[in-house]
DNA sequence: AAAAATACCGAGTGTTAACTCAGTTTTACT
DNA sequence: AGTAAAACTGAGTTAACACTCGGTATTTTT
């Protein structure tokens, strides 16, 4: 692995873990055996490591969402948003870190001022909310969710996906134990009158 | 006002705007035209003045919350839990400060090292999901909401909302604009099968 | 193999921020 | 009014941190 690599690695669990302003250059330097100077050889200045992280981490949870949705084949709208969403719990758990760092305040703050900050942040929610948004689409197409505004409908599913995962962020509720009753809940949601399904 | 009172002010403030670390004892005494002497003379550390941050919004939101739901009455569980997730995005437009404190990461990694700190925060969301489930133990018993395990129900509730407060917070989308899909969501979450009712 | 370009190093620098303390002002009490 | 206690002040101290820079090692090119 190039030392510019394992620098991005060592950043993206410190700032998750410790905080951006709580994380020195010096800890980056100490945890890859990489000097200090090498880190602003290759990233200028802290800010802009800053950028880099967000930056790998939007490439990263985007093209896993994407490569999950595009080769597979679903029954109806109603089974692409259970898929979805039990996949963001996936993720969550498998990449730990970057999660973290988005449910920190920090990168929302930097977007305030830094265009650059603002677009990762915004790409990473569009691709998930338009996902979720394209499975209520399908589903009012097929009968299988009742009409109800589709983005909106999107923004609660997520918001409250994200919500629980957060629980588990914070080390106040074990997120994987909750997971049946989200699912359950996202079909009460989404479910038509007429046809309604309770599975477990 | 006294001059402690104008410092933990000052302090909600800042540590909610711009971060724990990102705000020096400097900047406090700047606001409030205080000496930072006197800061240290009143809190003895900058750690003990966010701990004091912490419990003042404790005993504010909770208070809050308490004195909303006791002098009220209720036609069913459902109607609670509707009014309980009314009051808290209301409260969370009232109280700004303290629930982007409480959006923040840093409380919670505080939580892991000092107990006085995870007390607080549980003592928060103890109260909130408490009154959520017991709006949903008094829905099952008057057969306004489904049996299904009530913790769950309620923390499942708690994260859909507090979500999309979340998304306010960190300007990617407007919480008031969903406030009708959120009651919404909630009905048909709650919702028994048979006496399901949808109102605007 | 020599030269050029790139990558890397870590001691040094200037700044900032938490915290102290010796002294001053205000309040409380007799 | 006089005195003791409490509240307040801000210059000074110390440590930590972001970032620089002159020099060294490594890789690439010719």
């Amino acid at each position: 692995m190039t030392r510019k690599e394992s620098i991005l690695q060592a950043a993206t669990v410190l700032f998750s873990q410790k905080g951006y302003k709580e994380t020195s250059t010096a800890d980056i330097s100490g945890l890859t055996n990489v000097a200090e100077g090498t880190i602003y050889y290759h990233f200028h200045n802290k800010e802009k490591l800053f950028l880099s992280v967000l930056e790998r981490t939007r490439e990263m949870i985007i093209e896993e969402f994407e490569s999950y949705m595009e080769n597979r084949h679903f029954r109806d709208g109603m089974e692409m948003i259970e898929n979805a969403v039990s996949f963001y719990m996936y993720l969550a758990g498998k990449m730990e870190n970057q999660f973290l760092l988005l449910h920190r305040h920090y990168p929302y703050q930097m977007a305030l001022t830094l265009p650059s900050c603002r677009e990762n942040l915004e790409a990473i929610y569009d691709c998930l909310i338009d996902i979720f948004e394209e499975g209520v689409l399908m589903g009012q197409k097929d009968g299988s969710i009742a009409k109800m505004p589709p983005r909106k409908t999107a923004l609660i599913i997520f918001s409250m996906v994200d919500g629980v995962v957060r629980f588990k962020t914070y080390n106040l509720y074990d997120a994987s134990a909750l997971f049946n009753d989200i699912i359950v809940s996202c079909r009460k949601i989404l479910a038509t009158d007429h046809h309604y399904e309770e599975g477990a």
